[in-house]
Order: C-alpha cells, then structure tokens, then sequence
DNA sequence: CTTATAAAAGACCGTTCGGTCTATTTTTTA
DNA sequence: TAAAAAATAGACCGAACGGTCTTTTATAAG
C-alpha cells in the first residue's frame, strides 16, 4: 500500500461520518480539511472532486455496514439464528457509534431527485440488503426451518422498510423506542412462521 | 389578505416542492428567486433568512399532507375504510405530484444531524400521523369493528414505518413496486384483525 | 547519503453563497 | 387623484464555495 493509498483511504474513512451526518450538499471540503488536518493540495491530489470522495464515502460506509453484519451473523448455524442475529444488529448499532445512521437512508433521500450516480449506488445497496434477508429465509425453507408458505420476498421487504422506517424515526426522536418495538414485532413474526 | 401576506404565502408555495427535492443546504436563494421570478430584496423583505424560509416550507408540506389526508377520509363511515383510503392514498400520491415525496423522511434525514428546529417539528408531524392512525383503530374498538386484542399503537408504529421505508425504496428505485407491496401487505394485516 | 519521484501545502482563482441597503415602483389611503 | 406607505428591484457586500497550480516537503530508490 503506497502512501497515497493510504492517504486516500484516510480521507474516505475521516469524511464517511461527515457525509453521513450533513449530507453530500451540506458538507464542504473544508469540513474535510478540518476533519483529515490536511491541506487542499492533500484531498485534491487523491480526489478529482468532492463527489468523487462522496461516492467512496458512500461505498466504504455500505462496505463497512455489509462487514458488521455478516460478522454478527457468524456462527448461527439457523436461519432463525442468522434472523434474530441481524434484527440485534439494527437495534444496537443504532446509537452505538455516532456516524449519522443509515447510509442507504441518508444518501437515498438526498440523492433521489438530485444524484443519479449515488441513488443507482444506492438503489444497489436496497437489493443486496433485502435479497440477503429473503435468501437466509429461503435457505430456512430448504432445511425445513421456515414453511414454504411462508413468503420470503414479501418478509424481506416488510422487515427492511420498517427497519429503515424505525430508524427515521429513532433519530429524529433521539432513542430507541421505535426501534425497540419494530425488532419485537419482526421477531414475533419470524416466530409465528417457525415450524 | 394584504400583498405581503399574498407575495409570503406565494413564496412558500413555490419554494416547497425546491427544499423537499434538493434538501436545505442544497437549495439556494437563486433557485427560490429563478421559481418565484422575485428578486433578493422581494425574498427578503417577507422572510427573515433562508432558514425561515425553509421552516414555512415545511409546515406547508405537512400541513397539505395532512388536509390531504383527510379529504381523503372523507366520507368514511368505518374504521377500516378510513385505513383502506388512507392506504390508497399513499399508494396513489407518490408519483402522482412530482414534489419530492414525503417532507418527514426528506426533512427528518437532513434535520436530524444538523438542525434541532427542524428535527423538533418533524417529530411532532410523526406523532401527529402516527397518532392519527392508532386513533382510526381505537375507534374501531370502541364500534367493536376491531377486536380489543389488536394493538393500536404496535400497527401504527408498523404501518408508519413501512410506509416510510417503501417511500425512499420506491422514489430511489423510480417505480411503485415496493410501495404496492407494501400497501398489500398492510391491507391483508388489517382484514386479519377485522371482525 | 544522494537523487529522482511522489505527495502535500497553501496562495490563489473565479463563482456563488446568504444577506444588506437604497432607490424605485407599486399599492393603499385619504 | 395626490400623497403616504408598503413592497420589490437590484447593486453591492464580505465570506465561503469548489477547484487549480506552483512551491515545498516527504518518501523511496539507487
């Protein structure tokens, strides 16, 4: 890894949260400089452009989440292991370390009418996320764990949108609450559909 | 109405549907001026600030949501047909006005890192719907339509949720798909818990 | 250790930002 | 319709914006 390497992935690490936070509009290279203690010369000498280290952000914060989750899910040998794993997941990364949220949350909605390049990215990250949760029922269903009538599609897409609703809410309401009810509702649901 | 009153009333109008779409910080002043066809001093003898401006904003988008909303209603003798039409409100609503989608999942991802005074009246707005709909079911516990065994406060928090997380899927995925999904699901739940 | 090379500093650029203020126009009142 | 009052135009302001470029510093190879 050269110097520049790792220069460059400083910068993305250091300005992830800040994008996170204030959104793509709303963070300025300044904000970056501050954040990295490096000069203009250091960010535009690995950067062409402040969407350009936007874009990494937005990679490296859904590569980071896509990591945590699949290592909170390590070890459960069940689908409904691998399930519950993740909804704890949700619950307590929430406020745990303080980098704004979801990232397909917060980029999504500024990016929808604004940044074709990261809602595509986005719209990716919707599709990995969902089809994992529906695979890991689906493989549920092979070993006999979950009924066949039981509708991973639909399951997946009812527990990501109250997930991503549950964290809209959290944040603006500053706790837990919402998400606390949306994971008991999901695992009360995975339970009802267990043979 | 005087003209201060008529021109303030105009600019809001014009300047909503620009904040929902570009966010706060990346709306300008001359994007408000090109929309309205006022200049700076015709923006700023009505309003104090940008800030301001984008604060009015707000309570308009929710405030038409919200009269929307129960025009919708309107008419609706019974607890299920209230929830039906305001289902099929939000399935028919959001492409139908290309004004940026929901102001709460807009402003609320913006505001809840950034601006204290925003985030406070988004959270109000979420307990305004979210009530909204456990108090449609509460009624319809006390006409015996549902049984006092379905959780008002737990479908209400689940609806607003889904709902919420089927609006960015849909806006960033620029079709109705999830949001049909998710309005089905929701449908079905209820019926379930119909006597 | 010297030298070629790579990386970062920071002065500088034009543009746009939010906001102010006076001159002018429009509206209202008498 | 004339005068007073209210509302808007638009020139202007300093600051901050994203981005460039030359100089300086740090790294790496011989």
């Amino acid at each position: 890894m050269t110097k520049a390497e790792r220069t460059r992935q400083f910068i993305i690490e250091q300005a992830a949260p800040i994008f996170n936070k204030k959104g793509i509009a709303g963070t300025s290279m300044s904000d970056i400089m501050e954040a990295t203690k490096l000069a203009k010369g250091g960010l535009y000498g690995n950067f062409e452009s402040k969407e350009e280290i936007s874009l990494e952000a937005y990679k490296y914060l859904t590569d980071t989440l896509n990591n945590e989750i699949v290592k909170s899910m390590e070890g459960e040998a069940t689908a409904k292991g691998k399930l519950f794993a993740l909804l704890n997941f949700y619950e307590n990364r929430l406020f745990k370390n303080n980098n704004g949220g979801c990232p397909i949350l917060n980029f999504g909605t500024e990016a929808d009418d604004t940044n074709p390049l990261i809602k595509q990215k986005v719209n990716e990250s919707i599709n990995r996320f969902q089809g994992r949760i529906a695979n890991i029922i689906k493989g549920g269903q092979e070993t006999g764990e979950f009924p066949k009538t039981f509708d991973a599609d639909m399951f997946a897409v009812k527990m990501f949108t109250m997930i991503e609703g549950a964290i809209l809410i959290s944040k603006v309401q500053n706790n837990s609450k919402h998400m606390h009810l949306v994971i008991g509702m999901l695992k009360v649901e995975i339970e009802q559909n267990s043979n």
